[in-house]
RNA sequence: GGGAGCUUAGCUCAGUUGGUUCAGAGCGUCUGCCUUACAAGCAGAGGGUCGGGGGUUCGAAUCCCUCAGCUCCCACCA
């Protein structure tokens, strides 16, 4: 079969993607082998492709498809998150285009629209992962919000509340007005904002005089109730008892003492706002103080005190400024910079805010979930997220799960005409709870109300190991049994809360067993200058640019490269230039082995057999050291095994080894060995590289229609032969010191050149015809007597001579013969230090002074004859 | 304010329990080559006091202390 001269990629890349779709060979189903098993962290459904999922998505693979080619089921679960806020955010976007707005629909008609959005947009994403090679099962595409996962969202709300772990409250949460929905608070993100620390004065009641107090946020003195100061504080022991005005509003309000106040912080004077302060609001729990809320949902002021109505938070603080300075309120203000909680999704400043939201109760969730971490039932990697993992959740809050948006799974909760609720999976057996619960058989449907909050993203998403398995619905189901526990998450260590610490405990608690075995924590995909990525800096390029551009291969070679779990990697286009150009290698070495034509006749040269053996040796001891890699995640490293393997052992020693002379013939025997070498090597490229190899693998060999490279098994290391590696070493070396004479003396590589050595034992003459070929030599001879006038040069203790006649530097020679026996003896002189040392000697094993006595003998033996040659040359 | 981690060649990073010539790799740089698979290549070379200081040890990139710089996570100081 032919070939092209050059290495496109564009050429061969989706034509084996179709191939491999066609044959079903991402499939799975349950059977009797050893299942593998990854589920995908499911991209939101409307999002597109960065680099991010490229780094995550390219490891799954890769770990996929060896699992695969090493004769296990494997099973890559794809899917894709609703992810309510976001994808809401991104309706509502759309439609405020359109000129409509969301509060002018009803709820059925918003999803109508969101619905049809998903349609449009969803599963781009997972389009764009096939460029990339993604051996997903995409027979099993699940999403968050189908019927099969939203069902068993809805089962597992409803045990939940049945086993008391849900309930219902008013608490202060974080609120974002862009989305008017609470979050929870991993949902909000801290940032440092300039602003500014304000000195407003309280008139004290029935007195001359004020207590100043600061605050950064004076728009809230609408709803102060309270004046707090520390009992121990002695500027303020006369307040005690007392009452002060809130500027402005004219309120009177107590003055509380309390030592939560920092004497220290301002001027140790602390206003009380207990509906929109989180400490505030305990202060006011504490003290049984009055909550007014000042705010609409949307942030701007609502009516209950009758000023400022309809203003926005930070228009106010700036009119609230003015109006304080006009009033002599203000005493100062002065610059402050402080951390704002934002929201994560919408980047606006949350709003502390009470109001009712279901909750669930963490506690006992957590406590096998943390013990399987701990104890690495669960392993992490890298293993430095286990204390991030452990101080989480050992202070595990509850955790609010209502959201006040209609994109999502909606509350299964139904309210009762006369009050109360029932909790059901259905609307009819709501209604049948309902009757029951009332007493009043004659309740209609049209009687109950439900819920209006959905249930945060992350309620559906923590089911996700089981829920693709339909192991919520059917616990029992063959797929769930088989798959679960799935073996490998890779994932980004920024949603380890939000996440991965949750499957744990949705693992535990639906399936009594964890959800995966190992976590891979990748790093942050940053620029070559270390800023993240992100669409503001556009400092992140389209990974399908890059695709098409470097090729799939080129690409995921890029991120294999970069990539240390855990580290954050800085990526630069020049990765998938390298990428590029080790697929032109392998390209560019099949093609030379493809122009040789074999000569039954022929007998297998020496050299070449030689070659053959000793490739071998070098294939199952890097194969050993990749296993490893992977046992320890080590993915990057791994690559850089296979790269340097293909590369400089066979392209650059085994090819060239056996490469027969221009338009010559070559053996059949070396040339099956090196297909069957070649062959091996691609199927160990193949997780990495899956295209290029898929190709290669196609033409090497006869194939049939259905055989592919992705669905055979990959080789083994086995033992190999340690003698035959460090004996080619000494032979590489003595190549390499040839070709550098050559090199120095401009002598072209076709002259034949004689070689003379005096024999030791660290010299191997059965691998003379491999030194003849590589370094093309005439002969290679023993002799007895150095050549004074000849080149030489050391391997170990051999020396070896090429004579030259004429053609040596004789003062060229001895500079470089003082400079290397300098360098001996400076080395004796240190092994010497530490044969002479008695405690050394005394202290130190015995293997160590074994070696170090090896050296002295090494070192010796090197300046002897370093100095007979510098006497020979006088 | 707590906690974790990092600092090794120009860049990105390996370096398992302290011990072979341990100071490494890839990329980049420099030099020489258009040698009939590949210039997306080949043959070579240079480059680091392992962040600073101190200590333990026969022996430290590796263990301990300390200082400096960077990063991330957590936390209700208005």
């Amino acid at each position: 079969m032919q070939i092209g001269d050059k290495y496109v990629p564009q050429e061969i890349e989706g034509k084996w993607y179709e191939y491999w779709l066609e044959k079903k060979f991402f499939h799975s189903e349950p059977d009797e082998r050893e299942p593998y098993t990854i589920v995908i962290p499911p991209p939101n459904v409307t999002g597109m492709l960065h680099m991010g999922h490229m780094l995550n998505n390219t490891l799954q693979d890769v770990l996929v498809r060896r699992a695969r080619m090493q004769g296990k089921n494997a099973c890559w679960v794809p899917g894709t998150d609703h992810a309510s806020i976001a994808t809401e955010a991104k309706v509502v976007a759309k439609l405020k285009e359109e000129g409509i707005d969301k509060s002018s629909l009803t709820r059925e008609e918003f999803l109508k629209h969101a619905w049809a959005w998903k349609e449009k947009h969803g599963g781009i994403i997972l389009q764009q992962l096939r460029k990339l090679g993604a051996s997903c099962d995409w027979d099993r595409t699940c999403f968050t919000m189908d019927e099969p996962r939203t069902e068993g969202v809805l089962k597992v709300f409803v045990d939940l509340y049945n086993k008391g772990k849900i309930y219902r409250g008013v608490r202060m949460v974080n609120w974002d007005p862009a989305a008017q929905t609470a979050l929870s608070d991993e949902e909000v993100v801290y940032k440092e904002s300039q602003g500014k620390l304000y000195y407003l004065r309280y008139k004290i009641e029935g007195e001359e005089g004020y207590v100043v107090v600061a605050t950064t946020r004076p728009e809230t003195i609408l709803g102060d109730t309270a004046l707090c100061v520390n009992p121990n504080d002695p500027r303020y022991t006369g307040l005690k008892g007392k009452r002060v005005i809130v500027p402005l509003v004219n309120r009177s309000i107590p003055v509380i003492m309390d030592d939560y106040v920092d004497i220290e912080f301002g001027t140790g004077a602390l206003k009380v706002t207990p509906a929109h302060d989180v400490n505030d609001y305990m202060l006011g729990e504490k003290y049984n103080l009055e909550a007014i809320d000042i705010f609409n949902d949307d942030g701007t002021i609502n009516g209950k005190v009758g000023m400022y109505e309809g203003m926005d938070r930070f228009a106010l603080r700036t009119q609230i400024e003015k109006d304080l300075a006009a009033a002599g309120l203000l005493d100062k203000t002065e610059a402050y910079t402080n951390k704002v909680g934002c929201s994560e999704r919408t980047g606006v400043p949350i709003e502390p805010k009470l109001s009712m939201q279901w909750f669930l109760k963490m506690e006992e969730l957590a406590a096998p979930a943390t013990k399987a971490v701990m104890e690495d039932l669960i392993e992490f990697v890298p293993a430095k997220y286990k204390n991030t993992y452990r101080y989480w959740m050992e202070n595990i809050k509850d955790w609010c799960i209502s959201r006040q948006l209609w994109w999502g799974q909606q509350i299964p909760a139904w309210y009762l005409p006369q009050g109360g609720y029932v909790v059901a999976e259905t609307p009819e057996e709501a209604l049948k709870l309902a009757r029951e619960k009332s007493g009043n058989a004659s309740l209609q449907m049209s009687d109950l109300r439900q819920d209006e909050d959905v249930l945060d993203t992350w309620f559906s998403s923590w089911l996700w190991p089981i829920s693709v398995f339909d192991g919520i619905r059917h616990p029992d189901n063959r797929e769930i049994n088989y798959y679960y526990p799935t073996n490998d998450l890779v994932t980004a260590p920024d949603i380890i809360f939000f996440w991965v610490a949750r499957m744990i405990m949705a693992g535990y608690e639906y399936r009594g067993e964890k959800p995966f075995g190992h976590v891979y924590f990748t790093g942050i995909v940053r620029d070559k200058i270390g800023r993240k990525m992100s669409k503001q800096l556009g400092n992140s390029p389209d990974p399908l640019d890059l695709i098409a551009q470097y090729g799939a291969d080129g690409v995921r070679v890029a991120m294999m490269l970069c990539s240390s779990a855990g580290n954050d990697l800085m990526f630069d286009d020049a990765l998938c230039e390298q990428g590029r150009n080790f697929g032109n290698k392998i390209w560019n070495a099949y093609r030379l082995v493809n122009t040789w034509n074999a000569d039954e006749t022929l007998p297998q040269p020496e050299s070449s057999r030689l070659a053959v053996a000793w490739f071998n040796a070098v294939l199952n001891k890097t194969l050993s050291e990749i296993e490893a890699d992977f046992a320890a995640y080590r993915i990057s490293e791994a690559l850089m095994a296979v790269y340097k393997l293909f590369w400089d052992e066979f392209s650059g020693w085994y090819l060239e080894m056996v490469k027969p002379a221009y338009q010559c013939p070559i053996d059949a025997q070396t040339l099956s060995q090196t297909k069957e070498l070649f062959e091996k090597l691609l199927l160990i490229l193949h997780p990495f590289m899956p295209f290029l190899t898929e190709e290669l693998w196609q033409h090497i060999a006869p194939r049939k229609e259905g055989d592919s490279i992705m669905v055979s098994l990959a080789p083994q290391a086995s033992a190999y032969d340690e003698t035959i590696l460090s004996e080619f070493e000494k032979v590489k070396e003595a190549i390499t010191a040839i070709r550098n004479i050559r090199k120095e003396r401009n002598l072209p590589n076709r002259e034949a050149l004689t070689l003379k050595v005096i024999t030791d034992e660290n010299y191997h003459p059965q691998y003379n015809p491999v030194l003849e070929k590589m370094a093309n030599l005439s002969a290679v001879e023993t002799v007895k007597e150095k050549d004074p006038t000849a080149a030489a040069f050391m391997v170990k203790t051999t020396q070896y001579f090429i004579p030259l006649g004429d053609k040596i530097d004789v003062e060229a020679e001895r500079k470089k013969l003082q400079a290397d026996l300098t360098y001996q003896e400076g080395f004796l002189s240190s092994v010497m230090k530490k044969l002479n040392n008695e405690r050394f000697m005394s202290s130190a094993p015995a293997k160590v002074v074994e070696t170090e006595k090896a050296k002295k003998a090494d070192a010796e033996a090197k300046i002897k004859a370093i100095q007979e040659r510098l006497n020979a040359l006088q």
